[in-house]
DNA sequence: TCAAAAGTGTTCCGAATACACCCATGC
DNA sequence: GCATGGGTGTATTCGGAACACTTTTGA
């Protein structure tokens, strides 16, 4: 490698070379919502080590590979889906977090709507399940570390932004909403106070649909109207609950 | 290296040395706060790639060091301080970031009350400086970009977390607390208001001790209770404003 | 006595809360 | 008709915004 003797300004006087032997991962918390809970999409490892256990979908990036690009690969290599919303969260730097050598893991988050979820037929798929956040199994690798961190930072984004809405399929009732946030955020409300919020950020598009096939009073459809949002958040509107 | 063939599950036939070729690093964004401006702190390159130029400071990661104590020691060795605010935000892992090779760097920003910074005598305080975060000068590498993301991260941080003590003195009174945040936030505060809600948070302790040597009644001085912050948070309460 | 900042009190308004109530549909 | 969720209206409360005012110090 033609590297310098300093990267910065240092006073290490280790040959550079000696610097270049980190192993680089991505790993994904992927996020769904189904009966009314909020779930975690595990794997489980056909190979040592912890050959077994459930752990988070990762792979090692590649040399050329931007870190970004190796996520969204993982993500397509499991579920098929390119352009899902995916987020890095925090770098995993601990010398010890992997049991046979050096590797620096990012963890990327990301939200599907499970009606779009279509395991592909990859070795991966086969063993790919959906776990409560709040009855999780043992975790190869820090993973365990890594899906709290994840489950952090959601919780954080839920609350400042509109992220929910990725875990909805595309038109959703007030309802539905309503309940995902209170799947998402741990706590009630009340229905009408929460209608008049929702509609006052003027954020969703109202549908002349209505949801079909139920046996009671058909509620209207929704969408969230992106654009809407974006050119509200440069005026300065900041979403709240 | 004695690494299977394969981290997780993947379908790369290479082997697996080949992907141990990652150069890690940290930069560190150091904000301060004088004179009712947000600072930032940045050192002159005085070696090549980007000699001359203004960067951040940041160092490579050694193989066996974890990375907020390389945070940690970059900070130590250029401020002298040890145990100061430090938090990760991101890490930037664009395959072209660095002109020579794979380095990836994983940004971290701290708070330094500047009458605790002295530099030391290094290489690097030499060449140190502050600047303000609306005045800077061109960067090196992409620490333009890690720049920004440490601003936006420092203002995120600020709106929902007590995080702008680590800029003021242990003791200081409610005025000075007033412009340090309108200085984070960009926006004044109704005087009568601000001390309203800040007290009524129960976060600060008010010290028997007051201001001196100034030429108008003395105010008094209060300390932050990060304890009593901490019991707080723990039943659910969240700082905001 | 004046300037400058410390510190307090009060009114007003809008938003959040807590309910109560009516509507539409399938069975 | 009744169960179920859809959808609306309103009185009350609480907290924030605006602003005025008094106090204490040094010069």
């Amino acid at each position: 490698m033609k590297f310098p003797n300093s990267y910065y300004i240092s006073d290490y006087k280790l040959p550079i070379n000696d610097y270049f032997v980190f192993g680089l991962s991505v790993d994904c918390v992927i996020f769904g919502y189904q009966e009314g809970e909020i779930k975690v999409l595990l794997v489980q490892r056909g190979l040592e080590p912890f050959k077994g256990n459930w752990a988070l979908i990762g792979d090692l990036v590649e040399p050329k590979q931007n870190l970004c690009d190796a996520a969204n690969n993982v993500l397509e290599k499991l579920t098929g889906l390119k352009n899902i919303y995916l987020k890095q969260f925090f770098a995993f730097g601990s010398v010890d977090r992997h049991p046979l050598d050096r590797v620096v893991t990012v963890g990327y988050f990301s939200l599907v709507n499970s009606m779009d979820y279509k395991p592909i037929a990859s070795s991966w798929a086969k063993s790919a399940r959906w776990f409560n956040i709040n009855d999780l199994p043992e975790l190869a690798f820090d993973h365990h570390t890594i899906l709290l961190k994840g489950i952090e930072t959601l919780k954080d984004e839920v609350r400042h932004k509109p992220t929910g809405f990725e875990l909805l399929p595309p038109k959703f009732t007030l309802l539905e909403l309503q309940l995902l946030y209170e799947a998402l955020l741990g706590y009630k409300f009340d229905k009408s106070n929460f209608r008049k919020k929702i509609i006052e950020m003027n954020i969703l598009k109202p549908l002349k649909e209505a949801k079909e096939n139920v046996s009671h009073r058909p509620a209207q459809l929704f969408e969230f109207d992106e654009k809407r949002y974006r050119a509200l958040e440069k005026e300065g509107f900041s979403f709240e609950l």
